[in-house]
DNA sequence: CCTTGTTGCGCACACTGTACGCACAGCCGT
DNA sequence: ACGGCTGTGCGTACAGTGTGCGCAACAAGG
């Protein structure tokens, strides 16, 4: 007799089974999914802990997710969804990529967790979400007269460096959350370790006795510093 | 009796400790857990597997590394070791980091699992290899009269974009080599499914239907082409 | 009514990371 | 020669994982 909560006495003072909700849809998991994962990070999403939140069975799940890697697939392309394209009315293409870019940053560093699972997710482009958010760049870069070929490589340039940027800068938050402490306190608490490890590099030794200024701004003028250059670069092939 | 492999039949017949060997170190387990990773991917790595292949019960790597993020960060670090970074002698500075950042590509894509390890990996920039690594490069950049502050962001915008590229490629290889099959094979057995789905887009589905080289070349002369862009942006600000 | 298909779920299996504590090796001072 | 100390390997154990399997409840349609 393992039941649990109430012995449920018998057959007929068992509850029926509720119908209030369409019960379980392939949204609704990846919805809560995604909340799990921003609150308690990739090392807490479980089936089961998922399933409880969904006040269902870890298995059940399994009847509208193949696994779980699809199911991070799904959470993915949900993510990319939220990554804002504006349209280039009365913006340069370049004013529209940068905020495109920042928004993009903005949308990875407020779910960190997918850093860890950027790089297992392959052919993430194939979903929906991304597919919306890649054909309204190429719009931008073509704005911009780039060729339909040299929007693609120009696109995939852009989207490199944003990705490049966010993974370190969320394993960087995802170790800074786990400690607890806030990013100045523990850059401060870091610093003589750091300075006595660079002691035989020099260059890093005056780059890390220099006090720079509030790490949070620092990492945002850094990404904006790169982003930059890269339009830079982008913007000497259009004549 | 649980024995297995021979019953050890008593306590005079039991063989001694094998003492041949320094037994267990770390260098040793990094290396192997290195080894590993390279055969047989990241979720064939567990304690258990990497000790048997040591000879070592799974709990004696304890003694060690202090637990398996541990470990992963000691192998990180290995594999940014591999980077190399040339000297400046008889080459433009361009020259210098446009060599040094293929070779950080090749090394990233020859250890794929990497990209779902660097997202989880904080500090990675703490590792000894990773230090002298990001010195030599310093280097590099201060050669080409960018000033110390300047070459660090400089430098970060580079590995951003080697990394964001990696991150891609590298999950793109893993279901790749899951797959069985050669990337020509995948991509083409993937190319009705792709044209159906970029049907809603335009752009997307002109670059699809588009015949490109051949695939690997296409990953290898795209990565080139953004490296061009991001150092002529950087050139930029060189006067 | 019976059939057929879909969904939720309990159970079970193989496997994970790692805490704990014992057994032993080599080294120490006596 | 001897007794302790310290560092290392390992057996056992625990709590937790993803997920295959098969049953029970339902919905739709004949």
């Amino acid at each position: 007799m393992p039941a649990e909560e109430q012995p449920a006495l018998s057959v007929w003072t068992r509850p029926q089974r509720r119908r209030e909700q369409p019960a379980l849809s392939r949204a609704q998991i990846v919805a809560e999914a995604l909340r799990l994962l921003d609150t308690d990070g990739i090392e807490a999403l479980s089936m089961r802990k998922l399933g409880a939140r969904l006040d269902a069975g870890a298995t059940s799940l399994y009847r509208h997710v193949a696994n779980k890697d699809e199911l991070l697939e799904l959470v993915v392309d949900e993510v990319y969804g939220q990554i804002e394209v504006p349209d280039t009315w009365g913006r340069t293409w370049r004013q529209a990529v940068t905020a495109c870019a920042e928004s993009a940053r903005a949308v990875l560093l407020r779910h960190p967790w997918i850093a860890s699972v950027l790089g297992q997710v392959g052919l993430a482009y194939l979903g929906p979400n991304v597919m919306r958010l890649n054909e309204r760049m190429l719009t931008l870069f073509e704005a911009g007269k780039f060729s339909p070929a040299e929007a693609d490589r120009a696109l995939t340039t852009v989207m490199a460096y944003v990705i490049g940027t966010a993974t370190t800068e969320a394993a960087w938050l995802t170790t800074l959350s786990r400690s607890g402490r806030s990013e100045q306190e523990w850059v401060d608490g870091l610093r003589p370790a750091l300075i006595e490890a660079t002691k035989p590099y020099p260059r890093l030794h005056a780059l890390a006795t220099a006090d720079g200024e509030e790490p949070g701004k620092s990492r945002g003028d850094g990404f904006r510093y790169g982003l930059e250059r890269v339009l830079d670069g982008l913007e000497t092939r259009l004549g």
